[in-house]
DNA sequence: TCTGGGGTCCTAGGACCC
DNA sequence: TCTGGGGTCCTAGGACCC
């Protein structure tokens, strides 16, 4: 007997190592070699005599940066996004260190979204590198292909694939299943370069054995407490009482993880949402003393009110809460903000009221981040 | 060898108003 | 003068994501 069609074919496209695959067209010659992106403008390759390029390697690193991303190959040592610099250093002294240049991250984001637009229109958005596609509506998308009863949106999904590859030269890997929430887990199933279909009829065999931070949403405090109760798997967590996860993770997020589990996920993809805030925050080289370095910091703090205010002026908004954002030497993070009568856009407006937010925070440990935010934004 | 920068959403308490 | 319920706004912090 035919399976039953979903009702809905969700996909998520996920570009495959995306920021190194960009570096890795412009310098092919690294093709194959571990490279690692992160840190500052330090690093930039230099050209020799000869023609051929100098790189820098992460032996020797000194510095707050993190990996942004690393390609598969410094991967195989154990160098992954969000770890420091200095740890992937000490895991792969001999890889190469570029520093990132998301201009060119930005401008090749557009070129595969527009690629897989021409395919399936609607799209939504969920970074520089990822994005949710429905294709419940597209011709041939609930038709079957020989025996393949799911072949129609197989094939609708390898075009988008061929797409992005013909316009961007990269590859990524697509998941399609009934809902967003298993696409993305679906999607991490055969990367890189990879489809995966699944329906509801596979997650005991494909979804229930993996562990729990692969569900979207589940991060590292939850999964740390799942595990204190003895849940490490998403089987485990499917089987695991509603009521139970409710006494212990409240409400709201206890009957979700409860939902999780079974696969299930309403949500529609949404093609475009205003944005909520914009802000500027830096980590400084060495840390600072609100006294002893106040011309620094004044400075600083000027500079992230003028960025902010350029941001919002680029593209056309005006923020009526503006707050700032405070990093100290042991890490804690506070943030204090102010809701004004009216929105503002200019660096002054933003550098006053910023101003008097910090005059609400106490200045004793020293500090190693500072940042600027506007939210509230209205549409000018 | 301490941990970037840009976001979103949720919770919870207090102010304030009806 | 006291009690109280509901709604909205503001603020602070935290979890999570890319």
């Amino acid at each position: 007997m035919n399976p039953v069609p979903p009702r809905r074919w969700i996909a998520h496209l996920d570009m495959d190592a995306f920021y190194a695959s960009v570096e890795l067209l412009r310098y092919p010659e690294l093709q194959g070699q571990a490279v690692v992106i992160g840190g500052g403008r330090r690093h930039q390759p230099t050209l020799l005599p000869d023609g051929t390029r100098q790189f820098s390697t992460l032996a020797g690193y000194a510095g707050r940066g993190v990996v942004t991303t690393a390609t598969y190959a410094a991967r195989d040592f154990g160098v992954h996004s969000g770890m420091g610099l200095m740890k992937a250093a000490a895991l792969a002294p001999q890889a190469v260190l570029l520093p990132t240049d998301f201009e060119q991250y930005r401008a090749m984001s557009r070129r595969f979204k527009a690629a897989v637009a021409e395919v399936a229109p609607l799209i939504e958005d969920r970074g520089i590198d990822e994005i949710y596609i429905d294709l419940t509506h597209l011709p041939g998308a609930q038709e079957a292909v020989g025996h393949d009863p799911f072949g129609g949106v197989r094939a609708l999904a390898q075009d988008i694939r061929n797409n992005v590859r013909r316009a961007t030269g990269l590859t990524c890997s697509i998941g399609v299943t009934p809902n967003k929430l298993l696409a993305k887990i679906a999607s991490e199933l055969d990367k890189p370069d990879g489809l995966t279909v699944l329906t509801h009829d596979d997650l005991p065999t494909r979804v229930w054995p993996m562990g729990v931070r692969r569900i979207n949403g589940i991060g590292p405090k939850a999964a740390a407490k799942l595990a204190a109760l003895g849940l490490q798997t998403i089987g485990q967590l499917a089987a695991a009482e509603p009521r139970w996860l409710v006494e212990h993770f409240g409400r709201s997020y206890g009957r979700w993880l409860h939902e999780a589990a079974q696969g299930r996920d309403d949500r529609p993809v949404e093609t475009r949402g205003e944005p909520v805030s914009m802000s500027r925050e830096t980590t400084f080289e060495n840390d600072l003393h609100a006294v002893r370095d106040r011309d620094e910091l004044g400075a600083i703090f000027t500079r992230l009110a003028t960025q902010v205010a350029t941001d919002l002026q680029r593209k056309g908004y005006a923020g009526r809460t503006i707050g700032i954002k405070l990093r100290f030497e042991d890490f804690k993070t506070v943030t204090r903000d102010l809701t004004l009568p009216q929105p503002v856009a200019d660096a002054g407006a933003i550098r006053h009221a910023a101003g008097l937010c910090l005059k609400r925070v106490d200045l004793q440990r020293r500090i190693r981040l500072l940042g600027v935010r506007a939210g509230s934004l209205v549409k000018l």
